[in-house]
DNA sequence: CGGGCTCTTGAGACGAATCAACTAGCGTGG
DNA sequence: CCACGCTAGTTGATTCGTCTCAAGAGCCCG
């Protein structure tokens, strides 16, 4: 548990549950330099914080330096966790359903490194996969041995969903950064279907969205050019944020140039010269691993 | 009721099916040549049948007449409507377990002509389509007034998945030929999930592997070259109909080569050079619609 | 038989891939 | 703390594949 936001103290849980959820709606509009300032600032609140806090022991002060160095590094890599009324399960969070208590969905939470392989494909289908935080991709390997991935999953989304008629993973599955998920059993969500109405549209939703977004992705890809297929990239990353509480024109690339380039069916050279080109165009403001967008409006255009 | 098959006398309408199917089945293998001759023959035989039935009045005679021309058409076009058992919904077809009478199931269907718009983008969504014959293509109209196919739909095929989430439909819905469908109410279909089991994982199952499909499609959209797109196109088609209980090296394209090409993201003139590429190659024998596969395996492996 | 389609084939234009060189960022270890 | 090497990312020159434009062939239908 070295990895992710997980004290055994509830209550002190709770408040840097609270002051990251502040930072990232009150400095979400704040542009990368600034940014990097508030952080100091806030670490130092932060430090104050625990140096009064009378529940302060041996014990948790280990845990705590733990969790700041996390926090610091989640927070440079402006990576985040959706609170769970966010996620794409909204309200109907299964851990929430099957236990009300706070520490039982905590134990849901699994937690992986970067670059882990959580799945690999053509193993059998037990349960899906909810990010917390963190980001996800899956992809499947080519028979001349080269990775195609098909799709990319922030904090909020579900896994898996492919595999309910394969019965097997039809993705490996892989971690882009740190990441937390929750685990669903396909088996518990289907008696939850059976028993709750509301579950039941839920899933039909979720699906059925699915099958929305590769529809658009499909169209993405039939009939746009490469600086349109970025376009249209960076504004659904912009939009997903946004629909699960984030919205910020600061965007943090989670994928590699490279992981970009395979989605969009494009090369990394074109991925490349295709983000200067919106930066001479003063579209975005591209620095490394993260995007600023200047015009937003300018952005949704070009995606058509 | 002009178009499609549609006798108001059921034994009538029954001795039309079994021939039907057994053409269907008995010539699947036929070349095109000789499958013409066979039509002239069928026909000949069918109107001894209707001379001596004693069951012929003057009302009778008339949709017989109608009948025929739309068998005969049908027959030109070698397209063919999956028996109940081979449909998508298997033997869960709604209208079956509603009421088991065959004179209901067939008060279901309704057909369309050729070219038809069946459904507008945007309106209510309300229920499902279920193709029985013919064949029906999905699009969208994209701002600068063209169209974006985004899935073809034979016998057997649900059209609408999408629409779940949304509550409207995303697509235009429109006939390629003269076609019958099912229409599938979606409440009908919900109440029927909450009470028999095979009923929801047949849903479940249905939504799924369209997603499946589209993460296929995505795959080979974003890495294939035109020719490989083609090959795994026909393969596609070649598998769809014999998942249907049709397999047959001869394949009717039910839609024109600039929907073909819409669908895979190149343009007519590529299609057109590419299916004289794989003639070249003596993968494939096309003549107009038709198709004939003449090495399997290449075709394969072509589409990786 | 001609008019209107769809489909095929050819020549040149354009966009993305490829190959190659170079730069920036990062962590590692001295 | 800096030098080092490694990887990720950028930029340029050339090649290759598909699109575009244009003309002609085949087919259905009145």
């Amino acid at each position: 548990m070295i990895y992710g936001l997980h004290p055994q103290n509830s209550r002190t849980f709770i408040v840097v549950r609270i002051m990251y959820i502040m930072l990232n709606n009150v400095f979400k509009y704040i542009l990368l330099d600034l940014y990097e300032h508030f952080i100091v600032i806030f670490l130092l609140i932060f430090v104050l914080f625990i140096k009064y806090d009378n529940l302060i022991n041996q014990r948790t002060m280990i845990i705590f330096s733990v969790n700041m160095q996390n926090i610091f590094k989640t927070l440079r890599s402006k990576s985040y966790s959706v609170p769970c009324e966010f996620c794409s399960i909204g309200s109907l969070c299964i851990p929430i359903l099957l236990n009300n208590k706070l520490d039982n969905i905590l134990d849901r939470k699994m937690s992986y490194a970067k670059d882990e392989i959580i799945v690999k494909a053509n193993t059998p289908f037990t349960k899906f996969y909810i990010i917390h935080s963190g980001a996800l991709k899956t992809f499947v390997t080519t028979p001349d041995n080269n990775q195609q991935i098909n799709g990319f999953y922030l904090p909020g989304d579900i896994v898996g969903l492919d595999s309910i008629s394969t019965k097997i993973y039809n993705n490996n599955i892989q971690s882009l950064t740190n990441t937390l998920v929750c685990e669903l059993y396909y088996d518990e969500l289907m008696s939850l279907v059976d028993t709750q109405k509301n579950v039941r549209d839920m899933v039909f939703n979720l699906l059925s969205s699915s099958i929305n977004n590769y529809q658009k992705l499909v169209l993405c890809y039939s009939q746009k050019k490469a600086d349109e297929r970025l376009a249209t990239f960076i504004y659904s990353l912009y939009r997903h944020y946004e629909q699960r509480g984030h919205s910020s024109l600061n965007i943090k690339l989670m994928m590699s140039r490279a992981d970009i380039a395979n989605y969009l069916g494009l090369k990394i050279e074109t991925i490349s010269r295709n983000l200067s080109k919106l930066q001479e165009k003063n579209i975005l403001s591209v620095r490394g691993k993260y995007i600023f967008i200047k015009n937003l409006n300018a952005l949704i255009d070009l995606g058509n």
